[in-house]
DNA sequence: GGTTCCTCGTGAAACGGTTCATAATGTAGC
DNA sequence: GCTACATTATGAACCGTTTCACGAGGAACC
């Protein structure tokens, strides 16, 4: 019978005692079961299994020092695109049985302070940030203090901590473009605040594109901050402006899920796409091409985005810092141009 | 000047002799600041930051026992499904300041084990877990061991653990009837392995329909288990069931992803929807209304499963376990019914 | 039979915090 | 001036592992 210890969980030391050997041997058992004779070896598991002992992870780290897991911080979980860069991370990263650990920032500075200062406590190997701010001195610190830190799908403006990213000032000169090349000469951009990066890097590009198109950015783009990065965000943003009596041509939609949620409205409220209203996404998520207006959009590579951050992750804390940079692609469909297939 | 410590990073004995204090004394400055003097704070408080001092999370907790973050294994993370259900516990955990992780087991028991024993060697509060398997023996264990366990999407079959769940027969069933409804006597199931549990109580829902209808199940209901639960198993699915020279009138999928797959395979292929062929799918995520083809689905209470989940767990290890169990609804759309508007 | 090696097993010293009984100091009251 | 009592600070014990120098007991060899 299982005598249930009330409280307590079994320690090494109880194991060692009800199988009649020093904690050295049962440690031994644990971790190099070779060098200890098969009769013992079978006591000392007999006595594991009797009281149902479970290492205590704290107490052997603690010891160790480290561990084989790695934290990551995206902004939004339910946001396709940093799920398929997770599952990049995770197919790497199960290569040299590594472990990953998922958190969800929010956009919320604070959040990801919270997540950041946890995963180092716990001594993980290295994060991977999203960063919900353009100041990256608290992961400067992290990485000072010896934790790996990876920028994902954001470039490093400092040398020593290494980034995977894909060009964004591109991507938004990717979707300007495609506007004015379909007749467009006013664009309304829904966009995250500025304070993360990505945001203000499209509208970067947006603006130079349409600057170098001869028109006045002050004039041919409107820039709305929407409430949230996700569909609610997107249709909150796009009825308001439908409310005020505007009625933009063209929408460039920071992300698709923000794309979705204007779609959505624009079919509610009978307007057409892409004839009344044009609009492109970002990131190119997996139903993009199968929407009822199939979704033109601007693809980034998440799997290798994943895979690669790992990868930097995994070559040490001493290997030098990398930034790779990955460009964007434009994928044109039918909701800003009639003439797609 | 910072001194750059080459490897070690301090300790709260390094801190307490930089401030010429004991390490009881840092202690309380870290936990009860307002037990300590003024003035010998602000010594400690500088040490700290000249020494860019971080707390051991390890050592901290070895000693107290316990943290407030609890873990989560879903099957798959890039399913909007389990990551709207991560939404949903998120909300409810932050009200009471814990700390939520997320890990992907890839419906790999092998994976979940290893992501089990990592939260629970890390003295994780608590964790919730969509099982991989249908045996729940692992989970027992550790509930024994005194690690909170909540089953997620799946009801408990042990009165011990709690569960929170949606009616996945009564799912299986709603499909069948609105199939059978259109005018449909045969149904083609692209569903997942039996050992997850979901996916069995679908099933038997379905033939528990069919009978009911009067139909034979093992005519009326042919059964294709799908390689993976995603748009690419989907598209496999359907792609081998056409090029055997078979053509459905109907087909069940298992979630919304794998319906994803099916009716981009039936469009490239152009087979009409739902003329020739309709489609049902589970879990009616976001982007279900927004397809070309508006796909009918089942819908469960994402956010309420995550929430009511965060809450058994938070109520404590002593609490009474409970069995929750939401009930689906069925909305139709186009993609199985013509008078769908 | 004595020396050298090997194989197993031992026990105590870390690891870096928290906690708690105790000491040191100052203040008040009589 | 003495006792009583706060207020702060101290330092050692403890949490549960891993590691490592060391000892005991054989086997092998000359």
């Amino acid at each position: 019978m299982t005598q249930q210890a009330a409280h307590r969980r079994a320690s090494i030391a109880d194991v060692a005692r009800a199988a009649g050997v020093s904690v050295g041997t049962v440690s031994n058992v644990l971790n190099r079961p070779e060098r200890v004779l098969p009769g013992t070896r079978e006591r000392v598991e007999a006595a594991i299994e009797e009281l149902s002992f479970v290492r205590n992870g704290s107490a052997r780290q603690l010891r160790a020092g480290t561990i084989t897991t790695i934290g990551a911080i995206v902004l939004d979980i339910a946001n396709p695109f940093f799920t398929d860069v997770a599952r990049g991370i995770e197919e790497r990263l199960d290569r040299d049985d590594f472990t990953l650990m998922v958190a969800s920032s929010d956009d919320d500075p604070e959040r990801e302070q919270r997540y950041l200062r946890l995963f180092e406590e716990h001594g993980v190997q290295g994060v991977m940030v999203v960063p919900a701010t353009d100041d990256i001195e608290h992961l400067l610190a992290i990485r000072r203090r010896g934790t790996g830190v990876v920028l994902l799908d954001r470039p490093s403006s400092d040398p020593s901590i290494s980034s995977v990213a894909v060009d964004d000032v591109r991507g938004g000169e990717l979707a300007a473009r495609h506007l004015l090349d379909e007749g467009h000469t006013r664009i309304v951009f829904l966009n995250g605040p500025h304070t993360i990066r990505q945001c203000a890097d499209r509208h970067e590009g947006v603006v130079k594109e349409l600057a170098a198109a001869g028109l006045d950015p002050a004039s041919a783009l409107q820039e709305i901050t929407v409430s949230s990065l996700n569909a609610e965000g997107g249709e909150a943003a796009i009825r308001g402006l439908l409310e005020s009596g505007e009625r933009p041509t063209a929408v460039f939609c920071v992300n698709d899920l923000v794309a979705l949620g204007v779609l959505r409205t624009l079919r509610t409220e009978n307007i057409a796409v892409p004839t009344d209203v044009a609009v492109v996404g970002y990131d190119d998520v997996a139903f993009a091409a199968e929407l009822s207006t199939p979704l033109t959009s601007i693809r980034q590579p998440t799997h290798e985005l994943g895979a690669r951050a790992a990868d930097l992750l995994l070559s040490g804390p001493d290997a030098a810092a990398e930034h790779v940079m990955f460009q964007p692609t434009l994928v044109v469909r039918g909701s800003s141009s009639a003439s797609a297939r």
